[in-house]
DNA sequence: ATACCTATCGAACGTTCGTTCAGTTTATAA
DNA sequence: TTATAAACTGAACGAACGTTCGATAGGTAT
């Protein structure tokens, strides 16, 4: 999981110890504390570390906010990270990783019709959506504040992801025939449905992810299907 | 403009010197520096703010980056504003205030077809947001960043312009007989697609105003208008 | 001249920030 | 038992933060 990225930039001066995220997914979680922290204690201070950046922003949560979250001192959390920056960047990777991830598996067992492909694209992404919503939002909201060497990894996800459902849609396109589409716009649109959820939702009110897919989902396939023949209307 | 609000919050503790501002923006200038600051030197203020907020966040952003970029000392700044909450708080209001003046002010002088009317509302949306990129960034972005007392207002500004925009999809809605239709997630729908476009827009790719109004508009119509009836297909 | 506002600023206040370091404890291996 | 490395921490570092204060000009009114 770990790139040639992870241990580039940053301080990190004690080059004799090993990736120590690395050294903890192994078998080996050595120690005493209580039994629920063992198993990946890195991962439970992306947990941690989520939540705040979600409540506070980026810029407004405090190292020591995630410190006192994820009930490790000050000095400790810099035993699994190198620097803040790096806390945003494992977050989006592993969120962008495993949503990517989750869509391309649905689709290689999925019927070959691009609509119900795209269909599928969608549900996926409100699902996850959902599922985990403080990270949701801190991809989405953060998107801009990750500086050089972090920024390009995460970026390059990113467009990965956006490339994918580009690609269906121009499925669509060619197979109906959608000659006034604008793909780039289309899709583009379709992503601020989805990502701007954050926002609003509220599980009180609104319908739960399969629902709210279907009708976004409808929305945006009879938008695009008719609108992007001739203008006339129904 | 500047309500009983103003003043209440922070500190402000010279209860003799009457509101600055408003000092201001009355006729008298009064003093030396270079003319082409003196008219109104809070709003050349809250300009620069504007661009610093959208570069790097409200929290990424300091008091002396606002000062540096305005050329006014740092504490000079404090002659024109509370706080730097302050300065957020009245960049969101003047934008939003604005924004839905010129909505209303289209309405008026309009056709009653509830459809015209929302075209008109989503024409006005885009180009007053492709006009003011910067101040619309900071509306959407940095819309959580205001605490007790200033969130109250603006959200209040919000809450009557997205009310705005609901109202004319329940007249379409009535008027067209779409049983089906969720106007609170088909509106924001809308407002998603309409405010994620600051993540993306390029100017030299993407469409200008008008047309990308009527490409989203007509992306809108149509998902509503078809899928809010029978789910038939086409 | 005197008094009084308006507009402005340099310098500092106290606090919080991200990060570091020297040191301690704990678990494993010899 | 002793040596070694991993896991962890209290205390501090320098820098940056938002904000305040005392002082200083210039303009106007008396």
């Amino acid at each position: 999981m770990a790139t040639a990225l992870q241990r580039r930039p940053g301080p990190v001066n004690k080059p004799s110890a090993a990736s120590p995220s690395a050294a903890l997914r192994a078998g080996k979680p050595a120690a005493n504390p209580s039994p629920p922290l063992r198993a990946s204690k890195l991962d439970h201070i992306l947990a941690c570390a989520t939540r705040v950046f979600c409540e506070k922003g980026y810029e407004g949560a405090s190292i020591r906010d995630i410190a006192r979250r994820s009930r490790v001192s000050l000095a400790g959390l810099y035993y699994y990270v190198a620097s803040k920056e790096e806390l945003l960047y494992l977050i989006q990777k592993h969120s962008f990783t495993t949503l990517r991830a989750r869509a391309e598996e649905q689709l290689v067992s999925a019927p070959g019709n691009p609509e119900a492909r795209l269909r599928l694209f969608i549900g996926n992404h409100l699902s996850f959506f959902l599922q985990h919503p403080e990270a949701m939002k801190v991809l989405s909201h953060e998107s801009e504040s990750l500086t050089a060497p972090y920024a390009q990894e995460v970026t390059e996800l990113k467009r990965s992801y956006y490339r994918l459902c580009r690609n269906l849609l121009e499925e669509l396109k060619r197979e109906k025939g959608l000659k006034a589409l604008n793909t780039r716009l289309a899709v583009l649109s379709l992503f601020g449905m989805m990502n701007w959820i954050y926002t609003w939702y509220n599980p009180k009110v609104d319908p739960e992810a399969d629902a709210l897919a279907a009708q976004m989902a409808r929305l945006f396939f009879e938008g695009v299907l008719a609108a992007a023949n001739g203008r006339g209307r129904k």
